[in-house]
DNA sequence: CGATTCTTTGAAAACAGTCAATCTGTGTGG
DNA sequence: CCACACAGATTGACTGTTTTCAAAGAATCG
């Protein structure tokens, strides 16, 4: 499981041996049973969390009850929200398994000391931010100014194979629409997409 | 103007004369007039920008023309997007100025060389990089589950100030709303604000 | 199976957007 | 100092999309 972070890394960043000893001696592996929580909204965050495989939702319930889904993690990548992951302030989402999720968890001491020992660790971990950064501020862009289609195809391209891995109300609340539309809109979709002898009926 | 930026850092770490004098090396000063840009779409960007006085946008024309606002920048913080800050991609927004605004810019190599020798720096910046993250994300939330009057009052939170210093089809704009909306809705607040006795006419 | 959970569909209502006209304030030049 | 032009704000009537509510149909899971 561990390897699946390494090789994640290696394709970044060149680390000698003893290094990812270091490194491996902090890793901490955690598995999640579908709707398992990472993390609970108003708990205090103490790690990083990168997905090895399985996926997970970060949302935040309203005063309505209803769940506003912000972010997707996928395998390969890393989990959860920043929000949660400043030091000492309470979660202002919860991130929970939607599927079975194998997990390597960094504590926060332990995370600072690999970057501030194993060389290039901390200049990559800000050019991930700020990667990570540039694509939130590519969402932003899409919420304000395209229409409901438009951003469900930005989805499809953000999160490539996840729309059959979870409920169509899990992307329309990503997608900020209600289900019902999303039911709506996909229908259109795939009509525009008929082949045309299928609409010419007598 | 290099003693804002000096203060603004100082609030948050302790850097010896002789690191100060280094950084002073390589600040750049920059005076914007009204409508000038910081940055035009597609341009590539090199440098870092903080804002000393004034205030930008930071924006994406659509293809019908609309100009959409993904962020303001007032003075004492980072100018522009991340985005158009991976080294070597022309950016995908423009930053221009709302008022007459000085800056003070550091270029990308000179960044770096300041986060490798002055001791703190880089935790810093990584540290300002995850709180800037952490209100990005706190902005899609509103984008998403907010009501425009939420959204609008949550402008009003994060920009303190702001709102009479820019017109307001503006703010409408980074609301992703119309502006014809955003002048109903501020009727509607202004009058659920009235004094009784001014509603309770004869 | 049987029971949830999820998706689809319909009709009505609420909401924000569009278009076009008017109003307001500000700054410029005569 | 006034008149005008211009940018921005407001208002009204209309249109269109999305939501809401309710009910019926799939699909999935134990």
């Amino acid at each position: 499981m561990f390897e699946i972070f390494k090789d994640y890394i290696s394709g970044k960043l060149i680390i000698s041996e003893e290094d990812w000893a270091k490194i491996g001696s902090f890793a901490v592996s955690k598995q999640l049973h579908k709707k398992d929580y990472l993390l609970k909204e108003g708990s205090i965050r103490r790690f990083s969390a990168f997905v090895c495989s399985g996926c997970l939702k970060t949302y935040r319930v309203d005063d309505n009850g209803y769940e506003h889904i912000t972010k997707f993690s996928m395998e390969r990548s890393w989990a959860g929200d920043m929000n949660s992951n400043i030091s000492g302030k309470p979660a202002l989402f919860s991130t929970k398994a939607l599927e079975d999720t194998e997990l390597v968890l960094f504590y926060d001491e332990d995370f600072d000391q690999i970057c501030a020992e194993v060389p290039g660790f901390q200049a990559l971990m800000n050019k991930d931010l700020k990667v990570c950064m540039s694509s939130i501020e590519s969402r932003i862009n899409v919420v304000l100014s395209y229409s409901a289609e438009e951003k469900y195809h930005a989805f499809l391209e953000e999160y490539p194979g996840l729309s059959t891995r979870i409920p169509q109300y899990m992307i329309a609340s990503y997608l900020g629409i209600t289900p019902e539309s999303l039911s709506r809109l996909r229908k259109q979709l795939a009509g525009s997409r008929m082949p045309l002898k299928l609409m010419t009926g007598s």
